[in-house]
DNA sequence: CCGGTTTACTTAACCGATTAAGTAAATAAA
DNA sequence: TTTATTTACTTAATCGGTTAAGTAAACCGG
């Protein structure tokens, strides 16, 4: 038993199938005794209107993509739960790509979403970013918002207060005792890990410590030459604070402290953006920025909507504040 | 500008649109010099065939869809890993759902998709399950495969072997020394919490261990009542040996015993299904029932593409192994 | 050299909706 | 009463591909 079509209805009305067409979208063409009789017919066959026929047609598909680095981290789990939560409301659908950090995946999905698939994009760009003709390629094309992850590109975006964030974290360091604050770099091509970084660095600065290059760890994808360097960093420069610019180089941190026999907080603070939900419950909890991951989804979502239906670009990029939340991995008294 | 259409390559190669549409299909009905020229202006005009127009016309969109209770939980969050990396591999787009739990949602998600706009379907089904007859309504219908949380009426799925697992467990604690193991139950209605509580009770019985009921505790997708239950358990029941069947569970009993003052693993054991990666990093570090996420995700993407292609029902379902990964919340001597 | 087959195309129908343009009947305005 | 307008439809074109059916030219065996 095939689907229903409109074709099938109109037969069974005697009716034409643009008069079903304009009724089921209750056109003033329509006399409502019609309109009644098609949607009483259309309701009790469960008519829905073929997606492909009405895509093709309206050059719209009521669906959006997102585009994310990886999904298997809170961040992003929680914030494509606002994406979702918004575009269910709004009736849409969500393809999800994942870049796992690779822009040439990346560019890749987009050349497909460029392909008319879908009505709009919310991207967090993956990095490993040199290259972003891809991205540039979207203007115009596709109404797209960056979220978290930007590109010096981009048009409409909802990010996070990075630089204050990065900042109060170091200066929260400084005020638990830390001289010798490390900074766990990521990210490094990518405004967010720049105004991190900046960040830092003037919270440095205004509490009138000297920078120490080799305090400034430029961390990457690699999990093993994430590790060899702060090996390195722990043995070799032996920080008393660290500030891990994203929550896997803060849990890397803690393996690396257990295996050398380093305490935290005693010999050494740290306190990391993460939006680990059991940050908590860690040994000893972990001292962390954590971002409004869902809000921001939702706030991503419901700008690329509002462009959507007003069918312009013009939007207001929103930042959002993140909340330094004390934990003992900052405790200046070990408990 | 545009997109490139068929007939645009048509017209400017001097060629109907049916030659250039099979010649991109690389048809044996046209000519090997005639393919080059298509394929090279395709190529130079980065030309992208409409999906909806193929899609009306094929009855196919390379798309599938995937529901799931939610996301921002490692074991899904995993398994969307495995499933985006064959879905990206075939060349399939992956739609998400998230049902938060409601079969409203969820009934709602499937009658949308009913109304061919995906290939094909995976889900892991959703718990406040009374009513699954919009699940039997697939049948035939949808190609679909069950992960995880399957229903009695799935033809597909590729589960974990629970029972097993849950047995295992619990032998575990009893190995331990405990005596008075409760379980924490969820999913009651569905064939894994069913399978997991069955295995804590045919462990009971091997181990020689009466039934006390009251150990056994049914929990809810509500928090709060999820709270008092623990709160009671601890209190009252004191048991000195937990199976958690899902994640969160652990976590709610390690934030209870901090505020009761009752020390893991000293006054209670426990063990949790989980897919926590930091697990190891937690105060203590917990004793998890580890399932092998992204392999479910895979294996059950694999089983879908699998139905596809051979555009039958016909696949064996899987069953795949948990890990019982001993930590310290089971450890018999203090640490 | 002729009928039959193969090759390499083209024509046209089709997928299922939307919508511009057309039309007959009813109603209103002159 | 006649014309203009409104109402409530229908017809047909269209979106951009796919594919069954048709065809002219080349090829081929007897």
């Amino acid at each position: 038993m095939g689907e229903i079509t409109i074709r099938q209805l109109a037969e069974t009305l005697k009716l034409s199938t643009a008069t079903v067409s304009k009724a089921l979208q209750n056109s003033h063409e329509i006399s409502e005794a019609t309109k009644g009789r098609v949607f009483e017919l259309a309701k009790s066959l469960n008519y829905r209107p073929n997606p492909f026929a009405r895509g093709l047609r309206r050059h719209k598909s009521n669906t959006i993509a997102v585009i994310l680095p990886e999904i298997a981290d809170n961040f992003f789990a929680q914030a494509i739960n606002g994406i979702e939560e918004m575009a269910r409301q709004q009736g849409y659908h969500l393809i999800i790509y994942l870049s796992h950090d690779s822009s040439e995946r990346e560019a890749f999905f987009i050349n497909d979403l460029l392909g008319r698939y879908v009505d709009g994009l919310l991207i967090s760009v993956s990095f490993d970013g040199i290259d972003f003709t891809h991205l540039d390629e979207i203007q115009g094309k596709l109404p797209t918002v960056f979220f978290d992850r930007t590109y010096s590109g981009s048009l409409l975006h909802v990010t996070n207060n990075d630089f204050e964030s990065a900042y109060q974290a170091t200066k929260h360091l400084f005020e638990c005792g830390c001289r010798q604050i490390s900074f766990l770099s990521i990210l490094q091509g990518l405004e967010v890990g720049n105004q991190r970084l900046q960040g830092y660095l003037s919270a440095l600065q205004d509490c009138g410590l000297m920078l120490n290059p080799s305090l400034i760890i430029n961390c990457s994808n690699n999990k093993d030459d994430n590790q060899a360097k702060l090996q390195h960093l722990m043995k070799v420069i032996k920080p008393d604070g660290i500030v891990s610019s994203v929550e896997k180089l803060a849990k890397l941190c803690y393996y690396t402290c257990n295996d050398l026999g380093i305490t935290i907080p005693g010999d050494v603070k740290i306190v990391s953006f993460s939006n680990l939900d059991s940050a908590s419950l860690l040994n000893p909890s972990l001292t962390t920025i954590t971002q409004p991951a869902y809000e921001i989804g939702k706030q991503a979502a419901t700008m690329l909507f509002k462009v959507l239906k007003n069918n312009n670009y013009e939007a207001e990029n929103m930042v959002l504040r993140s909340e330094l939340i004390k934990r003992q991995s900052t405790n200046v008294s070990v408990v």
